[in-house]
DNA sequence: CTGAAAGCGCTTACAG
DNA sequence: CTGAAAGCGCTTACAG
């Protein structure tokens, strides 16, 4: 005899009082809760997991889905963990147990998600990484299983999610780059069909339309995750007609392969080409000069994403229900990578150090 | 009626056939066999895993322990993604899941896993960030639960893990140190119980032994994962008696505030101060003059981390089995940051930039 | 080769 | 307030 039977046995009761007693369940003599809830403590026991979700029909555990895919692990990796402490800060006292599943890097998303969805083996998701058109979402609703995710799509159905503030910080990027006198502002995007590229350029260019100033598709510039990115992006955006004054970036490394071309090239951020970066991070903490930048806490992240996906698994089979959606404030962190234009254009020297990837 | 039975009703057969047929049981007529194959794929099943699991005893299903500890996460954020898929690329072919398990940065680690462990809720258990005593060892092996952790520890029974080649980094550095006429080597641990941090000043004694060099506690320097840990660094180590004139760090980014921190006191890494940096990693690579650091595949740590995982599950109940345990090589990538000692050494201005944080 | 039945360890109406 | 029993959805000896 094992399990919730052993205990009952060495108690004299039955398994069904035991169980009500341990859930506290409203019935129970006073007496023999604190005998069973005594005795279970002595004894070590833990209902086991399987035969609890499998009565219950449901795990008390929630997924959080992430990407292995190393063009996005990258950025994942500063990011997550953050977040995975403010999602555990409200499923923990709630009794919800988080696991992260990591999706392969070789493996196709939709499929491994599928394929858990389809072994009922969470009560509630939370999807990362959303894209344009994200089938995710549209699996989830179909099997009925609550979720919430962090970052937008432009999905038919309106679903929960939480998603940092592109627009605030194209408008007081834009903002501030204008007031400095620039009046060509390029913006970085990511490459694929992340959504989030999506809505910073709508953004930026209502932030541009705002100001009176036309947009130009030639200064929206493709970006990976990596510092890399941002090297090569300091040719790309100097060496062509007309190139812009200053460049707002989504992605955190980004800024720090442009200081070291910038340097390459004798030029100085803030003074020969405005940067304001993205999310305030170690890594760009100490670029010198200080870089414009924007904070949000992480933990915040978590904590609204939780929050959501609760009010789903809440509000499940309720008909009516709307989904909750909110948006993490970002601020900005005033630095001098984004001073005014320069005077006299000193950006096209043609003694350049050759970069090290070939054109 | 749902699931299996659902299934095995629309098929005119027994859910024992049907679950015979699944399992690739031998004894099941081939034609059946394909009926069932095909009516599961059509009718999108997939066995509830609460079932399957209480049915056989066992989840399939792996856990990865992690820490949400701010003081690590800032490390585990560069690391353990690319471990990730490394275990996964194992596990995924044997048809075992993979579940991160965040401790939050609240809780107590030893709890978290005897919770977690009781509820019987994994096959299987990898640990990360062991600690020179660390009771969750003796937890699994009492609980017989196989498992396998990323670092070592001092706990008395013998266990598998796998773990970077601390070893060869302190001989190659302080060999590498000493050939360019360095007789005065600092280096880094960790705060706290990690274990890394004795294996690693093991080995520089015994480096330094090799080279007839005297050990000298004084310039064994406690620190933590940030980068601002090596700008504060440089002043401990400069701004006292006879500093060493060389260090090897055991923390990828605690170059990147030494160098900060040097060159607001006009000195340049490598020539005033030799620097043999940890793991090359994306916020080192761009450090001038070149880090000199080490490489390590982490999807590799992650491959023999699974491995030996695989190899306890296998052995389970196996009287004799010695528990695996490998340390995963780590090749040095020569820079320039570890020159010769200086000639005159003009390390110790006495027109300091005062740090931000006062002493 | 297939089916009927027991069992995995819980929970929860239903009696008493 | 407590117990006996059914049921959650699987798997697997045991018959046939």
């Amino acid at each position: 005899m094992r399990g919730i039977s052993k205990l009952a046995h060495e108690l004299g009761l039955s398994t069904g009082t035991v169980s009500r007693a341990l859930n506290d369940v409203p019935g129970v003599h006073q007496n023999t809760r604190r005998r069973v809830l005594e005795a279970a403590q002595r004894l070590g026991y833990e209902p086991n997991q399987a035969a609890r979700n499998l009565a219950l029909g449901q795990t008390r555990s929630i997924g959080f889905m992430i990407d292995l895919d190393p063009d996005t692990a990258a950025n994942g990796d500063n990011f997550f963990m953050g977040v995975f402490d403010g999602v555990q800060s409200i499923l923990t006292p709630l009794g919800l147990d988080l696991f992260v599943l990591p999706c392969p890097s070789k493996q196709h998303r939709f499929a491994y998600l599928d394929r858990l969805v389809a072994r009922r083996l969470v009560d509630g998701m939370l999807l990362s990484g959303t894209e344009q058109h994200d089938p995710r979402i549209e699996l989830l609703q179909e099997a009925g299983l609550p979720f919430a995710a962090l970052g937008r799509s432009e999905t038919e159905a309106p679903f929960a999610w939480v998603d940092l503030d592109f627009e605030a910080v194209a408008e007081a990027a834009v903002d501030r780059l204008v007031s400095q006198g620039h009046r060509r502002i390029a913006v970085t995007v990511p490459f694929g069909e992340l959504n989030f590229g999506l809505v910073f350029k709508a953004a930026y260019r209502k932030a541009l339309k705002k100001h009176k100033i036309a947009y130009d598709p030639e200064i929206v510039f493709q970006s990976g995750f990596g510092d890399e990115d941002g090297y090569f992006l300091v040719d790309a955006m100097l060496d062509r007609p007309d190139p812009a004054t200053a460049i707002v970036l989504i992605f955190e490394a980004a800024a720090i392969g442009m200081y070291r071309r910038l340097e390459e090239r004798n030029l100085r951020p803030g003074t020969d080409l405005a940067i304001v970066g993205f999310r305030d991070e170690a890594i760009v903490r100490h670029l010198r000069p200080r870089l414009t930048r924007f904070e949000v806490s992480l933990r915040e992240v978590g904590i609204a994403l939780a929050n959501v996906l609760v009010d789903q698994i809440n509000a499940k089979d309720q008909a009516g229900h709307t989904p909750a959606q909110s948006k993490v404030p970002m601020t900005l962190l005033p630095g001098e990578s984004d001073g005014p234009p320069a005077k006299n254009d000193r950006r096209r020297s043609h003694s350049l150090p050759e970069t090290s990837r070939s054109a």
